[in-house]
DNA sequence: AGGGTGTCAATAACCAGTTAGTTACGGTAG
DNA sequence: CTACCGTAACTAACTGGTTATTGACACCCT
């Protein structure tokens, strides 16, 4: 059996992950990467080519993760909407990540593409059978939904701070997703 | 009268505007903006101490914009959103800056919380008095709706590329700015 | 004389990418 | 059985270029 490179290189992309996820594109540094892998820094341009390839990479496989945790349904919009804040409450990294691709690396990939397509043809489809609030573009009723659960990541932690420090850290993340999930309700409703 | 250092300090900060928004904290280059600013690199250091609090003026100053250009009214939160959409649009830049010191810089500047304070108390008082949906935080209230208003610039460039290419640009972002007003007026009914 | 304004060139650190290897291991000729 | 070979996996040290920051100095104007 020859050598196998498979675990080095699932560590590296595990770390490049946290990484940019960090710092950025520009802000990640190579050798904290191979260092946080136990891996040697050649390895990466050996297996990834180089560093904004091994970023698309980390993209690509971020968007699977996602897409495999998250079903759509445009059927029910508001149990989607709590199901992907759900996810990025529980993987914040992700997010972070998705933010710095969209200010650092604005590129529209395939992999992207092929994501989103079902979903707003899904939109289309409930909205032309009545299921569904007609009158607004597909891609704009994806757009202010996914907008509605990211504000509380997109939002400055000024914000934050300004809610009341009564109830616990759990109690006000659960607030927030009610009020977001009733929002897409009202969204939603014909 | 000794020489008048107000016009290189001001080109200085647009400079610095134009160069965090494109590139963010880490990738702005400190010689790009003296050469945009048609001034000395050192004098950045000499009017602005270093790199990050040259990045927490122009900060400070892009809020101070924002808030005079769009007034807030808990009573109309519809009108609110669409001229705050309507200010992102005329000035996208500032935009991204806000995006770069929430990944780069996310601390807590008291020029923010004063910017928001009111706004959370007019909501809340807005709610007590039955002029606005309540039964959600204030604080909600508030993220929801920038969230809203900022969901065309937080979704990927791959969804707006979904959108049907029949209506012109312009027309495109009518379309969605209704949509997005439309939301609000949801969000605010009681 | 002296402080505000501006210039020029150095410095010290940093960092993506590369060069020139070494190690591990299965196959194979003798 | 064993000495050798080819190859995939991996490594240490370097290079060339970039970058934020500063020291030292010149020019005003009062």
């Amino acid at each position: 059996m020859p050598p196998d490179s498979t675990d080095t290189r699932r560590r590296l992309l595990d770390a490049a992950f946290e990484e940019f996820a960090a710092h950025g594109l520009a802000g990640a540094r190579v050798d904290r990467i191979a260092e946080l892998a136990r891996a040697n820094k050649r390895l990466i341009y050996a297996y990834y080519g180089n560093k904004e390839e091994l970023f698309d990479t980390v993209m690509v496989r971020s968007l699977g993760v996602l897409t495999d945790a998250v079903p759509f349904s445009a059927d029910d919009l508001p149990g989607y909407a709590g199901a992907l804040f759900d996810h990025m409450i529980a993987h914040p990294a992700m997010v972070r990540l998705t933010m710095w691709k969209l200010l650092e690396r604005p590129n529209v990939s395939p992999e992207e593409t092929a994501a989103y397509r079902p979903k707003v043809a899904a939109i289309a489809d409930a909205q032309a059978s009545g299921r569904l609030a007609a009158g607004d573009d597909p891609v704009d009723v994806m757009m202010l939904v996914i907008g509605l659960v990211a504000s509380w990541f997109t939002n400055s932690p000024a914000l934050h701070a300004l809610s009341g420090i009564g109830p616990t850290e759990q109690q006000r993340l659960a607030d927030h997703r009610a009020s977001l999930v009733r929002v897409v309700e009202r969204l939603a409703a014909t």
